[in-house]
RNA sequence: GCCUGGGUGGCGGAAUAGGUAGACGCAAGGGACUUAAAAUCCCUCGGCGCUUGUCGCUGUGCGAGUUCGAUUCUCGCCCCAGGCACCA
């Protein structure tokens, strides 16, 4: 009997042929072009969940693949291991943090490996080990230096009754999510990178990113968001300092008939001090401070305001404008105060409806004239200027640059250019995170700890309650220090970086990952390697990680440690895999396997099936593929997870389907060990000579498939494409008559081959164990991708699909090479086409060449 | 709400430059092999209709449009997902 496939040996015994022959081992040496393949690093959370199983399964593709293209591949992994699960953790199971997540590590490095991923495991690296952050706060001391770090208020989430800071995702609507007490928002100091600076050439580079899916790019566009227009300045009617707006209307400046500023902005309170109506206005500032930002702005929100009891003046105009606060405009945003024009902006005409504030329709629509009376929503399209002095009767389009112009003869404003995106706030007042390395000194102020005093280290001994103040100021002996300017008693910062800013660099780290001088880069290997020549991540990185990573590539540029602006050449974003979410009423989320006829497990409860998302260890909707692994083995769960989907795309799990990847490498396995004595000792085919139509076909449907799946794999990045042209070809092979005759078992030698070479990056360990069994002596990982010759898998024949008036008729068979008037004569011989034109006239003949003809008739 | 994507059989998906809709696989049904089961192999498989055919109509979220021809392009709508600056 036939050695039936064992998944778990042959994989056993490749991965650990692999790591003794060193086969992912690389070096910057050698002749070879260099290929810096990255996956995003995943995040330690505990297990590894199918969203990274997808994930580093296309990755190792395109890594083993570009290896058997003859390339010197770079294929690190490491460990994202700063965050906030670890101290959620240390709550709720009183565990370290540190000892957590180097758990978790461990666990997770043993899964990865038993998926037989290629990585150089050598260039391992976490986070979360000084070795590694030390060096971020070498770039932060760097960055102060050059202003591009510093200090100012700001708001966060807080906790009154757990006296403590919450991220975004510990506010659950509006209540803490451990105590169900209202969130506030609170002001406190802390520090920014200035991203901003950068906005310009961030925005400008999309452009060079030509390997970059669209997409991202439009969206980092979006988040960037210049515009351009002007400032204008509005002097206040008691001659206090004016007001500036930043606006891209200027065209409708003779409309502003009053004017709005963020109710949290500094100026409101001011200008209402004394007012009769003080208190209105602070406890209307308060009510705006709690509402959520992302909703106050929306478009249907109730719009809201309070007069603050005082007018400016419109410069143009020279009339008097009332100032209201509102809850529409955004401190952050321009100059937090905006110019009004009700009768060109909904949001405005809305405000002034409710407040019964003056309209002046200042553009006229071409096919209808505008009333302030009879109007029931703003004028936002195109037309010609009225009420507008000197400017009357031009486009508003072409006023644009004159009023521009006007403004800036005139001192009146200023031409400028305004950016959406904000500076880049890293305080966090969390314990998991790497320290920020400053000293506050009474006598000197802020003070930078001396950079040969890196790393500052985290200290072990802490009490993590989840509330109260930041965990590092609870430890005498980690805040009090001495200054290092004069040596007198000093308090370290106690807060920590955003767990973004690691993941910033983390990709230059591997080129020298245990570089140990000073800034923990070796240039010249970075110089190698970088830029990342395939990144590969989910999608929900289109915008923060990847335009934190642009920006902090372009500040180490300028520090001097880089020479190039762009980290990575060409991204894959891949789809998320999702799934519903399971809760019980009483024990909140529940991991599937907590869940038996949807009950909860623990209480019996009947569980609240939620929506599809992405797979999280928050949501627990995950999946653990290590049972997956135990049954069908790293190679099938592989294939399963290429095939399902295009890697974009999305994927909804679903266990279901994946017999039938084992199925495909059962039948990959069987129909190589049938013919195995037939094949084993000799050579494939390569000749020229005409081969029996049976041997003919199978020969093209190789080298067809040889050429389909390289174009899957180098160019397209389908892989369920490609393992579906695999498939084909092994059913193709299955169908062939076993045969002793010489030339047949040299075809199929080379159809075995080709089968073993196409799988070899997807399903590495079966298609090295049978490459083995076949007779050969190297290794399949470092032999060659094999080539496709193009006349063997051109098509001699070709059908051309006959339609009239669109509809498909008919088909007719024809030599590849068969010319139009040929194939029209043989159209027109077809006797269904004859048939169906019987009543009809002939108005024209489409002919697309290789593809079809259509017949254009009528009655 | 805003920004960005997506929606094709019972299911995952294919159709690579506007040109054969449903490749490949799953599930299901029928059959072969077997004492039996598993495994394996063969057949059927979008919907409706009939004269059961190399048949007709219909069909790619919904509605319109452009075109000889639209899953593909344009406009409007519905639904789903991601991001929205302290989840990573």
């Amino acid at each position: 009997m036939e050695e039936r496939y064992n998944p778990q040996a042959v994989e056993e015994k490749w991965q650990k042929r692999w790591e003794q022959e060193g086969t992912f081992t690389c070096n910057e040496d050698g002749k070879k072009p260099k290929f810096y393949l990255l996956e995003m690093f995943p995040y330690p959370s505990g297990r590894i969940h199918m969203g990274h199983v997808r994930n580093y399964s296309i990755g190792d593709v395109v890594a083993r693949h570009k290896k058997m293209r003859g390339f010197n591949v770079l294929h690190p992994m490491g460990w994202d291991s700063f965050g906030m699960p670890a101290e959620n953790a240390a709550i709720e199971n009183k565990i370290h943090p540190a000892t957590w997540t180097r758990t978790n590590i461990a666990t997770m490095k043993k899964q990865l490996q038993r998926m037989g991923f290629s990585y150089d495991w050598q260039r391992e690296i976490s986070t979360c080990e000084p070795e590694y952050y030390r060096w971020e706060q070498l770039f932060f001391l760097w960055m102060l230096k050059k202003g591009l770090a510093y200090k100012k208020e700001a708001l966060v989430n807080f906790c009154e009754s757990c006296q403590t800071v919450l991220a975004n995702e510990q506010v659950e609507g509006g209540l803490c999510w451990r105590c169900q007490k209202e969130v506030k928002q609170k002001q406190l100091e802390q520090w920014f990178f200035r991203i901003t600076q950068y906005a310009e050439e961030l925005l400008t580079d999309t452009d060079k990113l030509t390997g970059w899916p669209e997409k991202v790019l439009t969206q980092q566009r979006n988040w960037i968001g210049k515009s351009v227009g002007c400032h204008v300045y509005f002097p206040m009617e008691n001659g206090t300092e004016a007001l500036s707006v930043f606006t891209t209307r200027q065209d409708t400046l003779f409309g502003a008939s009053f004017m709005l500023i963020a109710a949290e902005h500094p100026r409101v309170t001011e200008i209402a001090k004394g007012k009769d109506n003080e208190a209105e206005v602070i406890a209307f500032v308060k009510k705006v401070k709690k509402q959520d930002r992302v909703l106050r702005t929306a478009e249907n929100y109730e719009k809201e305001g309070v007069f603050l009891g005082c007018h400016c003046i419109n410069p143009l105009t020279g009339k008097k404008m009332p100032i209201y606060a509102a809850n529409y405009v955004l401190a952050d945003y321009g100059t937090g105060c905006v110019m009004a024009v009700p009768t060109h902006d909904q949001r405005d005409f809305e405000f002034a409806k409710k407040y019964e504030l003056p309209l002046i329709v200042v553009i006229q629509p071409p096919d209808k004239a505008l009333n302030i009376t009879t109007m029931t929503e703003a004028y936002t399209e195109e037309g010609v200027l009225v009420n507008s002095g000197q400017f009357n009767g031009m486009k508003n389009t072409q006023a644009m640059e004159i009023i521009a112009d006007y403004l800036e003869q005139e001192g009146k404003g200023k031409r400028a250019v305004q950016y959406r995106l904000r500076d880049w706030g890293i305080s966090r007042q969390r314990y998991w995170g790497a320290p920020i390395p400053l000293i506050y000194c009474d006598k000197c102020g802020v003070v930078p700890v001396r950079e040969e005093d890196l790393p500052v280290l985290l200290p072990q001994g802490v009490q993590i309650t989840g509330e109260g103040k930041s965990p590092l100021a609870t430890l005498p002996e980690f805040v009090n220090t001495t200054c290092p300017q004069c040596g007198g008693p000093a308090k370290r910062e106690t807060d920590t970086m955003d767990t973004f800013v690691e993941s910033s660099w983390y990709f230059n780290r591997f080129c020298s990952p245990k570089e140990e001088k000073a800034p923990g880069l070796n240039t010249q290997k970075v110089h190698y390697w970088m830029p990342i020549d395939q990144y590969i991540g989910g999608i929900e990185h289109a915008i923060m990680h990847l335009l934190y990573s642009r920006f902090y590539t372009k500040v180490l540029r300028d520090l001097g440690v880089l020479n190039f602006a762009e980290p990575i050449s060409r991204l894959l974003t891949q789809g998320m895999v999702c799934k519903e979410s399971l809760t019980c009423p009483e024990h909140g989320y529940l991991y599937p396997n907590q869940v038996e006829n949807s009950r909860c497990t623990i209480c019996g409860r009947e569980v609240v099936v939620g929506k599809t998302e992405k797979m999280s260890k928050t949501k627990k909707n995950v999946i653990d593929p290590d049972t997956l692994v135990q049954l069908y083995g790293a190679d099938t769960v592989r294939v399963f997870c290429l095939f399902a989907a295009p890697p974009e795309k999305d994927l909804e799990w679903s266990d279901q389907g994946i017999e039938g990847s084992y199925r495909f490498l059962n039948r990959v396995w069987r129909i190589v060990m049938e013919h195995l004595d037939l094949i084993a000792d000799i050579e494939k085919y390569h000749g020229n000579e005409d081969l029996p139509e049976p041997l003919r076909n199978l020969r093209k449907k190789t080298h067809q498939t040889i050429r389909k799946v390289s174009s899957d794999l180098e160019d397209r990045f389908r892989f369920n494409t490609a393992i579906s042209a695999i498939m084909e070809l092994v059913n193709a092979l299955y169908l062939l008559e076993k045969s002793h005759d010489t030339l047949t078992r040299r075809v199929v030698r080379e159809t075995v081959e080709a089968i073993l070479s196409l799988l070899a990056p997807i399903a590495p360990h079966i298609a090295e164990e049978l490459w083995g069994r076949i007779g050969n002596k190297d290794m399949l990982v470092t032999s060659q991708w094999p080539d496709y010759d193009r006349n063997v898998a051109s098509e001699e024949e070709i059908t051309i699909v006959i339609q009239i008036n669109g509809k498909v008729r008919s088909r007719i068979a024809v030599p590849a090479d068969e010319n139009e008037e040929n194939i029209k004569k043989t159209v027109h011989e077809d006797e269904r086409i004859i048939r169906a034109l019987a009543d009809k006239i002939l108005v024209k003949e489409i002919y697309v060449p290789g593809k079809l003809l259509n017949i254009v008739a009528r009655d």
